[in-house]
DNA sequence: GATTGTGAAAGCGTTCACAGCC
DNA sequence: GGCTGTGAACGCTTTCACAATC
């Protein structure tokens, strides 16, 4: 009776499924129907008993021998993901990088349409970005509760980030993308991932500040980073 | 004789640096000279110990019964990070994304000026983005030796960012920011990390998706989330 | 012969818990 | 008494290596 209904699948696993998927995608518009783990670790940057590990948690999709088929895969990580459907997204904050969030195709094209875009600056309000028509945060809550958004994402300035979070938990938001260079708190049942432009590229100037010392000698491989 | 000049810093620990570096910033700004292991870990949404791990691998800088003084472990992060000079660094994309990283402040403020950007279409070259000109992407391996550049971020469509990196290293670029939802391919001497926003959505609505057979409690109560 | 699925081993990262120092 | 620094324990992730299967 406690058989689970879903098995659990390792957060490292859940963040390479999406870099799988897209794979498949690409794959299946040139017309290829099956892979090996061998050309999707080629493919996806990693190694191939990585992947093979990866899908044995999604279940026993792939034949021995032979490897796994496109299109089946591809519907199995999407149920897996629960992206059978589409998920409604809004955008708080319309300044630079909202805009450009809400201009940029990818989340409508995988299945995120922005519905709405929110901002406090009344200036900013009713303009149109990307298709998309600016609303006064006090409009927040019912856009969500009319078009059953649960998935937001906090583009404001530092400064702003936490009252709007806070804004968004209570319109009934229960999953948050946070690009606002702040930790924001949320209750415990929201769940938050945080995407920090800069800290990336402190990261990957600790890199280069330590070429100085490291080796000098320029390798021509080529290797997949994903 | 072969003691390391400098320690190595764990992955893991490096993606937590500009966390509190930023919280430090925050923290002179007000005032405030020093803090607890405790404290830190409320702001940043972790744990006391991992505060403590992580800046012991830096050095022994903290007071016991005291704390951590605010400036001096500033400028020892700042220090590990490379950060004790400006990095210049290049947009490659005047698409909506590259357009938006441009005029967002938040890299020229923490110390990475966007010095030039790059696109591939001409229609868009000599237009003025958030201050910066944009140029045909010939001038790349000019513009990148002339002002010293090693990182460039990476804003083209998936279909153009392979070409766009090969551009990239061939000019000199060592360390690849990537935005494309794409894996590029790179010598292994250069370094790339990724940022796909819509895997990143994908991941927040696996856990939406699964809500439904969840527990149905809403705990109010706020936790820190980094 | 090819390739998956998976136990077991190895490697990392986190947390505990407490000695050491102020 | 308070707080750091860190060995040791624990848990998660990756990799290995090979039996199972086509």
């Amino acid at each position: 009776m406690t058989d689970s209904p879903r098995r659990r699948i390792p957060e490292a696993t859940l963040s390479r499924l999406p870099i799988y998927l897209r794979i498949l995608g690409e794959l299946s518009d040139e017309g290829t129907t099956q892979l090996s783990s061998d050309q999707m670790a080629a493919l996806a940057g990693v190694n191939a008993a990585k992947v093979r590990k990866d899908l044995s948690y999604l279940g026993t999709y792939g034949t021995r021998g032979v490897g796994y088929d496109v299109a089946f895969l591809t519907y199995q990580i999407q149920r897996e993901l629960g992206l059978t459907h589409e998920w409604p997204i809004v955008v708080v904050g319309a300044g630079n990088l909202g805009q450009a969030l809400s201009g940029y195709g990818g989340f409508t094209s995988r299945g995120y349409p922005v519905v709405a875009m929110f901002d406090s600056d009344l200036s900013k309000v009713d303009t149109v970005v990307g298709g998309v028509r600016v609303r006064a945060i006090d409009d927040l809550p019912a856009v969500v509760q009319s078009m059953n958004v649960s998935i937001g994402v906090l583009a404001t300035p530092g400064a702003a980030a936490q009252e709007a979070a806070d804004l968004m938990v209570r319109a009934g938001i229960t999953s948050i993308l946070n690009f606002a260079p702040v930790v924001i708190a949320t209750p415990r049942a929201v769940r938050v991932r945080k995407v920090d432009l800069a800290s990336e590229l402190q990261i990957l100037s600790y890199y280069e500040d330590r070429r100085q010392s490291a080796n000098p000698s320029a390798d021509p491989a080529r290797t997949a980073s994903a």
